[in-house]
DNA sequence: GGAGATCGCCTAATGGGTATAGGCTGCGGA
DNA sequence: TCCGCAGCCTATACCCATTAGGCGATCTCC
């Protein structure tokens, strides 16, 4: 066990691996530190505590998160913009399912106020552009639309779907294909007030 | 502390109390215990570990959801049973947020294969006979709704509403309106063949 | 009605986790 | 060269899960 030197980040790193190796419950500090060739109590030095910890792997993974959205995006509208969203937070579940839970969870407010956060509603407005949703509706559209495709890989996640035919996959393509149905078509209330 | 005699679902009955008082993370068999009067030890003769205790509570849960669900879209249909099964879920949710929250966790094989398991995706069947969703696509809109529903409440008990307007309820109207439009007009593929 | 088996709680003890206090060391700057 | 301190270490306290084994009351069976 080569010790590069810690660092906060360097820490935070080693967590977020492990979160996808072992699943997000499994870090621990004493498992961190383990990992890298350190004594746990050492890590007091670069991180407050367990919850600073977990927050760091949560403000890295919505950057990461934010990324993959961006460049699944970029050129592409309506149907396309949604498909490569949609497919950009599945894709992260699966290559990064420790960082993908670490984001099910209350953050801090570094977190939520980060600069990844704000840029990853932003992504979620830009895909709306290309379909007609009125603008008062937006926050509407936006909050469904999490809900339902970070509600979706969570019930993926812990085997929902594991007790019935078919395969999660062929669910998965006709969801994103009903929320572009329903984007296309936004219902509006007559004497709709935001 | 007056000792009522222990059992298993004394055991776990206790053990949702506190989930709800105290969130689903504090229920530790320490915790329960000292609820029970009792010493920590003490509760292995009723239940296994403390895995076995959490989908105890998650099985009891389960059949509290499936109750409300099935009183609250009884004599309902279409959009007045959709409204039902999703009000059904937020209530829980609010009225029991630790008990809400043990459902979102993968669950043993003892819940999954549960009658109140199966009876909820019974429920959630009713549902859409109000609709003309095809009988071949039923697993798909089922698991949507799932998806959605749970989705928004997850997303709403972490704070993810917290930092815009307006208010999470607003958004809840609109996407329960949204899943009706969807249900109503749910969108085909040419050549479907699931 | 009594002897003993059994049931259900107890205490003791282990191992792993979080967190704090304080010691030791080697490196950089004056 | 020597001092300070940054960064890791050991020691320690407390919480939790879990196992082992003890002990008393009650239940059973004769």
């Amino acid at each position: 066990m080569e010790r590069a030197p810690l660092s906060s980040s360097a820490v935070i790193a080693a967590a977020a691996e492990l979160a996808d190796a072992a699943g997000f419950e499994a870090v621990t500090l004493s498992a961190v530190a383990r990992r890298l060739g350190v004594q746990a109590p050492s890590l007091y030095s670069h991180v407050r505590d367990r919850e600073a910890l977990l927050d760091g792997v949560a403000a890295r993974a919505l950057g990461e998160l934010s990324e993959r959205i961006a460049t699944a995006i970029a050129g592409r509208a309506g149907r396309d913009a949604l498909d490569g969203f949609a497919t950009a937070h599945r894709e992260f579940a699966r290559d990064s399912p420790g960082r993908w839970q670490s984001l099910q969870r209350r953050a801090g407010d570094a977190v939520v106020r980060s600069d990844a956060a704000r840029h990853i509603v932003t992504l979620n407005k830009a895909v709306l552009r290309g379909y007609d949703v009125p603008e008062d509706q937006h926050v509407h559209a936006v909050r469904l639309l999490g809900a339902t495709i970070n509600g979706y890989l969570a019930l993926e996640r812990i085997g929902g779907f594991d007790h019935s035919a078919p395969s999660p996959e062929v669910s998965w393509r006709k969801t994103v294909q009903a929320l572009d149905a329903l984007l296309r078509a936004w219902p509006t209330d007559p004497g709709e007030n935001p």
